[in-house]
RNA sequence: GCCCUGAUAGCUCAGUCGGUAGAGCAGUAGACUGAAAAUCUACGUGUCCGUGGUUCGAUUCCGCGUCUGGGCA
């Protein structure tokens, strides 16, 4: 009886689907048709739509859209609390398995490309907590003596890790030495991820001709901040946030407190939006383009209509 | 109309005491293990406005022209 019952779990491995892509390229539009015909409820992975009050600043989905299919991971978190990929891991497994359980199929979409990363492979975070004050002193550090004296201290306790790290990238020099104190070792990408085996994942990347995801870009700023993005983010330091929070890292929240604080007029605040967004996109297609099992949707070439049957085609395999 | 500026990379400009030039930004490519919308790395040939002159050699000096910006009428 357990026997037979254990084939059977191994031959209908639960299907999830996980679409990505960069910034503005429309994914949320795709996602939710996609999720309303496979009977799926979306899962972000977006660092930013994750944060109540972040509606206009983060391109939250509409509260139509929001109401069309079930979303998870979306205007759930404080933004003056401390969050991250360990934090996002846990909710978003547990959001997939309570899917599958219910019959359903999980659709994965979002832009962060870690958070994507810490679902398609068991990232182990576990064991390697940083210290308290532990991160300061070392920026402390430095400071006073420089990036390569910090550098080298990695290079003491995990010299291959060191050598794949820039040393003026202190940030990940500085968890290197968390993890690597922790009793742990970085390793290359290849061989300590492990795929995630759980589920029978399809990856899509939807972009576009990169003018146009641009243009796109240039045009969505001016339109939140037509929204009232301004006022948004006063919103947010009248309730007592400040530059020093995740949340407000943002962009489209940090080129705007500078606004408002008076350092530079309106128009080259928007400008910085644009900008820092562009970059983003950017940067989000380069992390995409390391799946090898990524089947890439270019929006440029297709109409909507054919998007979605090719996407629901690969879906089915 | 006259006087004074300036004209160099997609943009803003530096520079060459005469030997054909380089920064920032933009752009492109890449990395990514508890901040990831974060953090970091790499990539610079362009009629040096046009045209005559001086010179072995002019983007550089001189003349003229065109256009920019400012001033005087």
């Amino acid at each position: 009886m357990r026997y037979t019952k254990k084939m059977k779990s191994i031959d209908k491995k639960p299907k999830a689907i996980i679409i990505v892509g960069p910034t503005a390229v429309g994914k949320t539009e795709y996602a939710i048709e996609v999720a309303r015909r496979i009977d799926g409820e979306i899962v972000s992975a977006d660092s930013m739509q994750i944060y109540k009050y972040m509606d206009i600043g983060s391109a939250k989905p509409t509260k139509e859209e929001l109401a069309a299919v079930p979303h998870h991971l979306v205007d759930e978190i404080e933004p003056s609390q401390d969050f991250s990929v360990f934090d996002y891991q846990k909710l978003a497994r547990t959001y997939m398995k309570d899917i599958s359980n219910r019959g359903k199929t999980p659709v994965i979409s979002g832009g962060t490309g870690l958070y994507v990363n810490a679902l398609i492979y068991n990232m182990d975070f576990s064991e390697t907590i940083g210290q308290k004050g532990f991160r300061e002193e070392l920026e402390r550090q430095a400071e006073t003596y420089g990036n390569e004296y910090v550098h080298e201290k990695l290079r003491a306790l995990d010299a291959s890790a060191a050598e794949r790290i820039h040393p003026n990238n202190l940030r990940k020099v500085i968890r290197a030495i968390e993890i690597a104190q922790s009793g742990d070792k970085v390793r290359p990408f290849e061989e300590s991820f492990v795929k995630n085996q759980e589920y029978e994942l399809t990856l899509v990347g939807l972009t576009r001709d990169r003018a146009e995801l641009y243009d796109r870009v240039n045009r969505r700023v001016d339109m939140l901040v037509d929204m009232g993005l301004v006022e948004e983010v006063k919103g947010l330091l009248a309730q007592g946030l400040t530059a020093v929070n995740i949340a407000m890292k943002g962009i489209g929240y940090k080129e705007m407190i500078g606004y408002i604080q008076g350092e530079y007029p309106l128009e080259e605040a928007i400008e910085l939006v644009k900008k820092n967004t562009r970059h983003y996109a950017k940067r989000q297609l380069t992390w995409f383009r390391r799946y090898e099992e990524m089947n890439w949707i270019d929006l440029t070439i297709m109409t909507k209509n054919e998007a979605i049957n090719s996407i629901l085609e690969i879906y089915n395999g």
